[in-house]
DNA sequence: ATTTAAATTGTTATAATATAACATTATGTA
DNA sequence: TACATAATGTTATATTATAACAATTTAAAT
C-alpha cells in the first residue's frame, strides 16, 4: 500500500513564490517577494498574501513571526505548519528551522495548569549564530 | 545583603500605558492603546510605540508576536522579556502566560545541532481555551 | 460542445502596524 | 546658571496586510 499524500500541486502564483523564496538563502518579507516577482506578472499585495497564506497552510513555507518574513521547509516531517521552531541570529538574521525530534515531542506532550495539550505551536529562539559569536 | 533589583521606576507615558494593558483581560493591540489613552495627552503613535519598546524590554509585558499585540506580564519571574511562553485560544484569542519550571528549564537547556544553547525564546501555543472546548 | 460552478487571478483602494526625523520640554548635575 | 541627558511632542512616511469586486481560467456536469 502506497504512502496518501495528498500532493498539493501549486498554482502559476504559488509556485513563482514559493520557487522565489525556496531559492532565498534569507526569509523573506511580502513587499521584497513582490518586488522580485514583478517581472513575472504578480503585481499587487493580494497576489502575493494570497499564495503566502496558502503555501504556510500546506506547509511549504513558515512565517517567522518576530521578523515578519517567510522561509521555505526543509523539514520533511512538518508538511502542514502546525509545530514549528526556529533559531534566529539577532545578528545577521539567519534563521534556521530546527527539527529534533526531542524538542517536538516535549512540546507536543506538554501538558499546561488545566492539563490542556497543544498540537500547534510555534517556537522561536534568539541568539547568535556560529558565524556572529 | 538585600536583594539587588534595579526598580525601573516608569515614566508618566510609560506609566499610562502600562496600567491600560495591566487592566485590560485581553492584549491590546498598539492603536487601540493609542485610542484609549488619547484622553490622557498622548496623541501620537510614536509615544505608544516608545512605551511600548521600554515596557518590553524591561519585561513589564510581553508582545505575542502572531497577534502584534501586547499583555502585562503576571509571572514574577520573568522581569526580563527574554523566556515567554503562551497559549492562545485560536477562537476566542484569550491568551495567558505560560509559567511552568519545566518548560523554561527543558528550553533554557534545549541544544541545537550545533550544541547551542539559547537563552532567549519566545513560545506560542495555539488551541482550544476551557470556554471554546 | 455547451453550460455551469468553482477556483484562481487581477485590480483598486484602503486598513493596520510601525518608524524616521526633528522640535520641544523636563530633569538632573556640575 | 549652564550644560547634558532623558523624555516627550509632532509631522510625515514607511511597512505590512486585507477588503471588495472584476475578470479569467479550470474542472465538472449536462
Ligand atoms: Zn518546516
Ligand atoms: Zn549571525
Ligand atoms: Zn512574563
Ligand atoms: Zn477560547
Amino acid at each position: 500500500m502506497k504512502t496518501m499524500h495528498k500532493e498539493h500541486t501549486l498554482t502559476k502564483n504559488q509556485q513563482i513564490i514559493f520557487d522565489l523564496i525556496d531559492k532565498s538563502p534569507e526569509p523573506m518579507k511580502a513587499y521584497s517577494i513582490l518586488f522580485n516577482v514583478q517581472k513575472k506578472g504578480i503585481k499587487a499585495p493580494p497576489q502575493v498574501y494570497r499564495a503566502l497564506d496558502k503555501l504556510v497552510e500546506i506547509g511549504k513555507i513558515h512565517k517567522i513571526e518576530s521578523r515578519n518574513a517567510f522561509i521555505a521547509c526543509h523539514n520533511s516531517s512538518c508538511r502542514v505548519a502546525k509545530a514549528t521552531a526556529f533559531s534566529i541570529c539577532e545578528i545577521c538574521e539567519k534563521v534556521t528551522e530546527i527539527s529534533s525530534a526531542g524538542l517536538s515531542k516535549y512540546l507536543a506532550n506538554f501538558k499546561d495548569k488545566d492539563g490542556m495539550k497543544y498540537s500547534k505551536y510555534n517556537l522561536e529562539f534568539f541568539g547568535l549564530c556560529k558565524k556572529c559569536r
